[in-house]
RNA sequence: GCCCCGGUAGCUCAGUGGAUAGAGCACUUCUCUCCUAAAGAAGGUGUCGGAGGUUCGAUUCCUCUCCGGGGCACCA
């Protein structure tokens, strides 16, 4: 029996009660309804969902139930739970139910029924934990999209860690998601970068307020090294040679940035370039030689269409106000280029039209005046502001001793922690924080190995799970028999109920986009792994003969395995069999 | 001035209205002739920043307030 099977069973049973009270009521003279449905109270699995209660003493699962409706439908709390607690006990592979303190419904499982939960999890393997709570939805999922103009550093790789593991989890719940980077490789910014790239590579001084930094001279002589006659180039077509620079360099740059991400595990399906939005469109038909507009031109026509855009002082503006926004925002400056802004909301409008319900920005602390804006957009473009796009504001990390970037000045690049930490230790402290928790990434735990490093506590406890398959093989302990009346022992019974409850915490992960609930839920899993591992063996003492307990207990051994594979895998960590 | 995010054990932090508020670290003491001791067991800590309110019940929701961090561009 599942948790959720449980909830299942509740809810029927408290809707039975609710129907016959209500009879009850209309025998009286009051209604002539008949049924749940007459009395307008509706019982649904999420109000009947059990916990697992922190004291053992409390049973294996407890519900609030009676609390929640014991008021609607004019009934004592304690008197209701009592009632539902008599069917619940009467329930194949329910042990006991019991009420306790104001009404709470406390019950414990038979041990088979809670054991079979093990055969259940082998069978699933990879899929067991996956749902279908976001079945149908098709969400676009925004995340680092930092400037092609330097190496990820530090500030990216929170959100770079965070966003893919967002990504897995809204997966694993059934979503179809579209992981994007968005590159600015329009602007002042990318000029900036050529002119620093150029002047490097023609061994001049860095222009004035250019990028600083080794990686620039490494560019530059990149760029040399791929168009040796550049400098020729620039001796006669300055412009000619500075586009040149700053093409090749971006490339470079955009290629780095993607080595760096696949070593860190984290995937994008699209990588969408800024300057697509500026582009004109393709020639008209009619020999005209004009061109469509813009997605740009195009975005500010839809909205002016809407009824959103109007001019003032020779710009063109949005009323974002109109959205909740605290301002008014401009498209285009006085000198007539679009802003950075007109892109985003260009952007917004790709997302839409590519068919994507919630679009999911994820951005850091620094950019949270962009919520207002961002949503007005979607606002503005029709859309539902607060189902169809989300805006997930994260924490900025700090590092405290960390060995500062050579390459980059001041700069901790992601190849360096990469370097330093490895991914895994990386990724699985970035993750198992909420956004909005100021983090701090210390550089010595993360290199421990003891306790102290939670990775290593939960990739151990998968190292021992493979450990004691290889030896069980080894004793001649197979999978033949699975007896799961067998599993009494305490350790077994609180390994079980984690177990069970690790479909409801992906869910939740999904639901609330906090991955970081399955980090702190399999450090409890392999609390519990290590403590059963501690007082039940698997694999016989000396000359003690193989018996059906045993073979079980390798059924469960396996099942704690395949449920830490399967959360480490959400947060992109790798479960290793050996440590 | 306005907006956002924090404030929970000595430290770092969990805790989407429920029972006696938890974990790791730090400190003390135990447990390997037996599946990985990178583990387990035992030991104690809290005005959940403060004050009101909603509720059968508030660390959780609302209002005010104190402290800390961030943000309020015709920049990118």
């Amino acid at each position: 029996m599942t948790p959720q099977e449980l909830a299942s069973h509740l809810a029927r049973i408290l809707a039975d009660i609710i129907a016959e009270r209500g009879e009850g009521a209309a025998e009286g003279g009051d209604r002539s309804g008949t049924g749940a449905a007459a009395t307008g109270i509706e019982v649904t699995e999420a109000d009947t969902a059990v916990e697992r209660p922190k004291n053992r003493e409390h049973g294996d699962w407890a519900s609030n139930a009676a609390m929640k409706f014991a008021k609607r439908i004019g009934a004592n709390p304690r008197e209701l739970a009592q009632e539902i607690a008599s069917r619940v006990a009467g329930i194949d592979g329910v042990a006991k139910a019991e009420v306790a303190g104001p009404g709470f419904i406390n019950i414990t499982l038979d041990a088979a029924s809670a054991g079979e939960t093990a055969r259940r999890i082998v069978e699933q393997g990879a899929a067991y934990g996956t749902g279908d709570s976001l079945r149908g939805e098709r969400i676009n999922l925004e995340f680092v999209s930092a400037n092609p103009t330097g190496p990820l550093h530090m500030g990216h790789t929170r959100w770079a860690a965070l966003g893919d593991s967002i990504s897995r989890v809204l997966r694993a719940a059934g979503a179809e998601v579209t992981n994007e980077y968005y590159i600015n490789d329009a602007g002042a910014q990318m000029d900036k970068f050529g002119r620093s790239v150029l002047a490097a590579a023609l061994g001049e001084d860095t222009p004035e307020d250019g990028y600083p930094g080794e990686y620039i001279s490494e560019l530059g002589r990149k760029v040399i090294a791929e168009q040796p006659d550049l400098p020729d180039l620039a001796a006669v077509d300055r412009g000619a040679a500075l586009e040149l620079a700053q093409e090749l360099a971006y490339r470079q740059q955009l290629a780095e940035i993607k080595d760096s991400l696949e070593r860190f595990n984290v995937h994008f399906d699209v990588f969408f370039s800024e300057r697509t939005l500026h582009a004109p469109g393709d020639l008209v038909g009619d020999d005209s030689g004009d061109r469509a507009p813009s997605p740009i031109e195009a975005a500010i026509d839809r909205l002016r269409e809407q009824g959103h855009v109007f001019e003032d002082h020779g710009a063109i503006w949005v009323r974002t106000t109109d959205f909740g926004d605290d301002k008014d925002r401009v498209f285009t400056r006085g000198n007539g280029i679009y802003t950075y802004f007109a892109a985003d909301a260009a952007y917004y409008l790709s997302k839409k039209d590519r068919g994507f319900g919630e679009k999911i920005y994820l951005l850091g602390a620094d950019h949270h005046g962009y919520i207002g804006r961002l949503t007005a957009i979607a606002g503005a473009a029709g859309d539902d502001t607060e189902k169809d796009i989300t805006v997930l504001i994260g924490q900025l990390v700090n590092l405290d001793g960390a060995r500062l970037s050579k390459r980059a000045g001041n700069i901790i690049e992601l190849d360096d922690l990469l370097e330093w930490l490895g991914s895994d230790a990386l990724r699985y402290w970035l993750a198992r924080y909420p956004a909005d928790s100021p983090l701090a990434l210390d550089g010595e735990k993360l290199r421990s190995r003891t306790n102290d490093n939670p990775v290593f506590y939960v990739q151990y406890a998968h190292a021992r799970t493979c450990a004691v398959d290889r030896n069980a093989a080894a004793a001649g302990v197979d999978r033949s028999a699975f007896a799961p009346e067998l599993l009494t022992h305490e350790t077994e019974a609180e390994l079980l109920g984690k177990l069970q409850e690790y479909p409801r915490v992906v869910a939740g992960a999904a639901e609330l986009r906090e991955p970081h609930r399955v980090a702190r839920y399999l450090e409890e899993l392999a609390a519990a792994f290590h403590r059963w591992y501690d007082n039940c063996r698997v694999i016989p003492q000396g000359d003690e003969p193989v018996e059906d307990l045993h073979r079980t207990r390798l059924w469960l051994n396996d099942a704690a395995g395949q449920v830490i594979r399967n959360g480490l895998d959400l947060l992109g960590v790798s479960a290793p069999e050996r440590l």
